[in-house]
This record gives C-alpha cells, structure tokens and sequence, in this order.
DNA sequence: ATTTAGACGACTGTCGACAATTTGGCGCTC
DNA sequence: GAGCGCCAAATTGTCGACAGTCGTCTAAAT
C-alpha cells in the first residue's frame, strides 16, 4: 500500500472550514454541483448546521484550486469552463507532465523505473481487452501517471499536475478513453516512453510524454464536443 | 469608471480586503515584509482600522498566489523558501516557459515573431556592455520572457508563468545577472531561440526555451547560496 | 541543573447581527 | 406594447464578541 505523503498526522480537531471544503470538493468533483451552481453562503452554512465563516473559509479554499469562481458581491459558482479553456488546462498539464518524467528519469532509481513497467503493463493488458469500460482504463493510466508525478521529486510540480488533473476530469469524465484507437496509442506510447525511462533518456522520455497528453488532450476535446452537441 | 484605489480606506468601490490584499501584496513583494515574518490578523486590522473579517479575506488571497502560508490554528506567515524550495519553483517555470514558447511558435504570426527580435537584439547589446547594472539586464530578460508570455495564447499558463516569476524574483533579486559568462550565455540562447522561431521549429524553440530557464535556474541558485553563506 | 506540570497571554476559529449592494419584478410613462 | 426607473427580496461584506487552542513562562519536583 502507497501511504499518501501528503496526509497530515494531526491529533488537532480540524477546523470546521476544512471539513466543510472536503465536502464541497467531493460533491464537485462527482457531479453532485453542476459547473454553474451558483453556492450561497447561507444555504450551505444552515445545512452543515454552522454559521457563515467556516462556510466562507471553504469557499476560498476551493477558490485556491480554481473549482469556483467568485465575483465581488456577486457570489461563488462551481467553475464553468469553456471547451477553449479546457483546452488550455491541459496544455498545461502537459507541459508539467513532459517535466515531471523529465526529472523523474534524471532522479529516479532502477527500481522505480521497474516499478512503471508493472503499470506499463497493466494498460497494455487492458488495452487489448475491448471489454473493459472507459472508466477502468482510465484509472490505469491515472495510476500510471500518477507513480511517475509521485517520484519526480518536485513537490510543486505534482501539486500543480494534480490540480489541473482533478480539473479537467470534471469536464472529459471516463468518455474520452472509449476508443480503442486512442487506448492502442496510449499503449504504444507508454512502452515507448518505458524504454527511453530505462535508458535513462530524458528528453526523448519528456517528448513521449508530451505526446500522451496530446493524445488525451484530443480525446479530451472530442469527449467534450460530442457532449456538448447532442445533448 | 474606477476611481483610484491607492485612496487609504474607502468603504465603497471595492471590497476592503481587496484593497488590503493589494497593500500586503506590495509590502511583501518590496521586501517591507521579510519571509518568515508572521502576519497576525488583529495587528493588521488595527492598522488598517478595519475588523478581522477583511484581514482574513485578503490573507486568503494571499495565500492563493503562495505569498503567505497558513498553518491551522498557527497563523500566516510570509512564505519562505528554502533553496531546495527555490529550485523547485525555477522548474516549474522553466516547464510553463518551454511550453510557451511552443506555443508561441506554433501561433504568432510573423509580425510577432519579429517583434522578438527587438528584445533579443536590446538583451544582446546589454549583454555586451559591462557597464550594465544587473538590474538593467534583469528588466530586459524579463520584458523579453514577458512579451512572449502574453502572446503564447494560453492565459493559464500565462498566470502561472507569472506567478512562480514574481515569487523567484524575491529570493534571488537582481543579483543573479551579474556574471559577464552568465549574460553572454543567455544573449546566445536567445539568439538561437529567435532563430528557431522564425524557422517555425516549435520543438528546437522550445528545447532552448528549457535551456534558457535552467541557465537561469543555475544563476539563481548560485546568487541565494552567496545570499546565505556570507550574511 | 534539567525536566515537567500548570497557568497565562496571545492568537485564531466561530458565531450572530447589521450594513451595503446586486438582482429581479413591478408599475409607470411614452 | 416597449422602455425605464423604483422598490423589495436576496445575498454578500463587515463588524464586535466569545470560545478554543497553541506557545511560553513559571514553578515545583527529581
């Protein structure tokens, strides 16, 4: 088991702002608030059964990982973003990814190199099978990324990676991933990019990843788009 | 219309703590406020003859832009950055600017492209004048990162640019500049960074994009080890 | 002298109330 | 019937106060 580093071992009674935060950020990122909604302060504090401040204090804290957008005296919503703007996000996901396997092979071990082939392998496996669902080979390949974004030993990095990956799925969901086309490419570029890990070249392992998060940034916009005509 | 914001309190025109932000925002950026210093919400609030709720807001906003930390039940302090921290941020910056300047290539027109060249060719004579302040040097980088920036046609990854630049410039201020060696390298790369951008080679630009960064990474961090070690 | 329990001060977290502003509906005028 | 300004409800911004927690200082015990 991979214990999350970034958990925080606090004996303290977490502040009601936080609690309230983890609530809201869980009913987003399901589906549960709609991108839109507009989030009224005193709704929210009378169903938590708190006052307004914590209710505030969480607001902002979403604010900071841009899942609402607020306007001076005009209320907080659930971040609505345009298929341009979800265009944009991934752009830069790529760019952090493209860099976080650059530095994850300049800095990384031979064992943790091995410990990608297994994730390697797993979407390879899954990709030859058409009877898996959209939403298990995503989880293989969020897993797969993620090992990598967990040992390029920058933590900015993987926060900034985190925050536009836990963005973006609002948007694209487990669609994108249904081609087998897409899944087959995907494959073949993290074999590709697992032997340019293992011989430790970085700039061709950062230019493989730059081409996967091409390609889930095409599968994304398409995902989208056919979201967005047929209604 | 707007009026003036610098006016000292006014109740009307824009949220208090938005003007407060604005306040910390400079005191910290200019150095008022020296990282590590804690910033107590009823001793600003005094100051500002306000009441804690403004105060906490405008923390809030620090705190998105990663000027401040909070720790739960221990207050804000100004961020401070070890040089491992330092390091750190420089790659994510060196990541969103090689990622702009392939963007950029990809979609500037040529008056655009050209329009670069002026920058290159100020940084280029700066570059040969040893009688240039490292100040001098610094703002001409900058207006040149900076025109290419807001032209790379992604405001995301325009804002983080920024962000991760404004919080480096407080730790290794103008002195990293000061080497002949360090401002021949930089006028080189840009020079072969324009040419590659009038080849229309998104890749190469890109490539000397990173090179550029990180031989700004390395300055950076020789001009904070100079910083610490002598005091 | 060092360590540890208790108390104190300082500060943040939370609350309820009031003030200010935006939004939407209503009636009025043209 | 359409456009415009006014009124009222809804919602955010700000305030002062109280409660809870953290760090420290003191003092007692070993």
């Amino acid at each position: 088991m991979i214990s999350s580093v970034s958990e925080p071992i606090r004996p303290v009674p977490e502040p009601l702002a936080s609690f309230i935060a983890g609530e809201l950020m869980g009913a987003i990122e399901q589906g549960h608030y709609k991108p839109g909604t507009r989030l009224v302060e005193a709704e929210i504090a009378q169903r938590f059964g708190v006052s307004r401040a914590p209710v505030r204090e969480a607001l902002r804290m979403l604010m900071k990982d841009d899942l609402v957008m607020r306007r001076p005296r005009r209320g907080t919503v659930v971040t609505e973003l345009s298929a341009a703007e979800v265009s944009e996000m991934y752009e830069v996901r790529s760019a952090l990814y493209a860099a976080v396997v650059r530095l994850f092979v300049r800095r990384a071990s031979d064992g943790e190199v091995a410990g990608y082939a297994v994730w390697r392998q797993r979407i390879n496996d899954l990709a030859a099978d058409a009877t898996v669902t959209p939403a298990r080979f995503v989880d293989a390949t969020q897993a797969a990324s993620i090992y990598v974004v967990e040992r390029c030993g920058n933590a900015r990095l993987q926060a900034g990676f985190r925050k536009m990956t836990r963005q973006s799925y609002r948007y694209y969901a487990e669609m994108a991933h249904g081609t087998v086309a897409h899944r087959r490419e995907l494959a073949c570029l993290a074999t590709a990019m697992l032997e340019a890990m293992q011989a430790r070249d970085a700039e061709a392992a950062s230019m493989l990843a730059w081409r996967i998060s091409e390609s889930n940034h095409a599968a994304a916009l398409v995902a989208i788009a056919a979201q967005e005509k047929p209604g």
